[in-house]
Formats: C-alpha cells, sequence, structure tokens
DNA sequence: GGTCAGGGTAGCC
DNA sequence: GGCTACCCTGAC
C-alpha cells in the first residue's frame, strides 16, 4: 500500500496492517478479534527481545541479521495454503509465485469484501482446488508444477488427517514425522516440507536451507556445514526451538540488498 | 532482444 | 550422493 501499510486476507478476514516504531497497527478489528484470533496469528504474545538477545550470545555472527530482522515474527498461517505456495515456489520468482496466488484466489477463492474498489478474495479451499484440471493449474501460471500440484490437492485431505493423528504438538521427539508425510506429496521436498511446517505446524525448531539462507550462513558463520542437512542439524543445535526465526532473519539479511526477483 | 537465474524437486545414474 | 531437466517470467 501506498501508506506503508499491507492489507491482506487471512482465513476469510480482511486485515490491514502497518508498523509505526515499535507498534503494530491492525485495522479494522475488535478486542475479542484481536484475542481470539490476531494475537495468535501474529504471535503477538512472545519476547522477541529476549530471544534476541538469546540469538546473539549464541551465535555472534547473527549481528547483521538480528539489526536488519527487527520486528520480523513467525506467523501461523495456514497448513493447506501454505503447502500450494510453497510447491509452487520451488525454482521459482517471488513475482510469479504471488501472481499464481492471485490468480487461483480471485478465480476460484470466495469473494470476500470490496475496500477502496479493490475486491479481495479468500484463498480456496482444498474443495475447491481438488477439482481443478492440469490445463487450469497452468492458466495460473504453475508451468511444470502443474502436475505436482494436481495430484496434492486430491492427496492432501488424507495427508493432513494423518499429520493430526500422529501430532505435531512441541513436545514430540520425533520431529521428522510431520516432514515425511509431506513429503509425500508430490513436488514436497526436504526444503518445502520444512517450510509447511515451520510457518504452518508450529514447529519452530525447523531451520528451511535455501539457497539464500545456505549462501549467507556460509559468508557469515566460519564454521559452517557444507551440505544442507547438516547446516540443519547445526542450526538446531545452536538456536533450538528458535532455530525457524533465526533463519527468518537470516533469510532476510541475505534478501536485503537485493530488491526484486 | 537474447540470456539467465530463480524461496527445489524428481528421476536417473 | 551427484547430476540434470524443468515452465516461464522479470531483470539485466
Amino acid at each position: 500500500m501506498e501508506d506503508g501499510s499491507y492489507t491482506g486476507v487471512v482465513r476469510d478476514k480482511i486485515i490491514n496492517a502497518r508498523q509505526e516504531s515499535n507498534q503494530l497497527i491492525l485495522q479494522p478489528v475488535s478486542l475479542s478479534e484481536v484475542e481470539n484470533h490476531w494475537l495468535f496469528y501474529f504471535d503477538l504474545q512472545r519476547n522477541y527481545g529476549a530471544v534476541n538477545r538469546q540469538i546473539l550470545e549464541q551465535a555472534p555472527w547473527m549481528k547483521a541479521p538480528l539489526q536488519t530482522g527487527k520486528g520480523i515474527r513467525l506467523l501461523r498461517q495456514d497448513p493447506w495454503e501454505t503447502t500450494i505456495t510453497f510447491i509452487l515456489s520451488s525454482n521459482n520468482h517471488i513475482p510469479r509465485i504471488t501472481g499464481s496466488v492471485a490468480c487461483l484466489s480471485e478465480t476460484y477463492g470466495n469473494h470476500i469484501a470490496t475496500r477502496q474498489g479493490v475486491r479481495y478474495h479468500s484463498f480456496p479451499t482444498s474443495e475447491q482446488l481438488k477439482k481443478l484440471s492440469l490445463e487450469q493449474w497452468q492458466a495460473c501460471g504453475a508451468g511444470y508444477r502443474a502436475r505436482y500440484l494436481m495430484q496434492a490437492a486430491l492427496q492432501w485431505e488424507t495427508c493432513y488427517r494423518q499429520i493430526r493423528q500422529r501430532g505435531t504438538d512441541p513436545g514430540d521427539i520425533d520431529e521428522k514425522t510431520a516432514r515425511c508425510l509431506l513429503e509425500t506429496l508430490p513436488g514436497v521436498g526436504p526444503k518445502v516440507s520444512a517450510c509447511i511446517s515451520l510457518f504452518s505446524l508450529d514447529q519452530r525448531h525447523q531451520f528451511p536451507v535455501d539457497v539464500w539462507v545456505r549462501r549467507r550462513v556460509k559468508e557469515l558463520w566460519s564454521e559452517a556445514p557444507s551440505s544442507d542437512r547438516e547446516m540443519e542439524v547445526a542450526a538446531l543445535k545452536l538456536f533450538g526451538d528458535e532455530a525457524g526465526y533465526a533463519q527468518q532473519l537470516i533469510f532476510y539479511n541475505a534478501r536485503k540488498g537485493k530488491s526484486a526477483s
């Protein structure tokens, strides 16, 4: 938005958010909506100041990412939407990914409301998207991912039910369970399964290694392991439950300087 | 206007 | 484990 704020749709609700110094301003929302919904979505009850201090103590090389990443927090997003978005993300550019998501919402989602001439749509449900043909996925710019997405939409309900049944609670020793199940979906590999777990399944310890994070960690950390898998393990050891948050700080620090693409 | 990389994955060796 | 093709778009 031109005033520096962001308007979007989150689970059938329109929200306008902006940051003023260190305050997050949301509108239009009622107090009960904040308590029941946005407090959780924006992870507003966490003391990020304490987390930041601990990260710096554990890893002094995190100084720059901590400085550039002020205000970053981990959102709790919808698992289905996150899965589709990250299947679309592989070997793809961000403008094209957002274009595809907008196309899917406008074509197959529900119209929520119109604000200042802009029509807002919800992200389509799995019920809505599992009906799409290969050509319909391709029409939204999915490219060769269309066949993955078509199959993933068909498998989604069963896959997600199994994830729920086996549990993803933070105390679960086998944190790989959800990821293994997610990786049965076509187009979902280690990086995408880590992202889905981190952003939508409350697994804050996940450390997705993408091209930007891999590059930046190697620049900043002299002892960085070379393989993605080893880097994941090392990050978990270093940052524990805040590995995912640390990954976000590193990612944004790496992207800084590169405006688009 | 070519050329190229891009929030990786699947399929093959 | 390492290697390569993959839709197609925006950026150089």
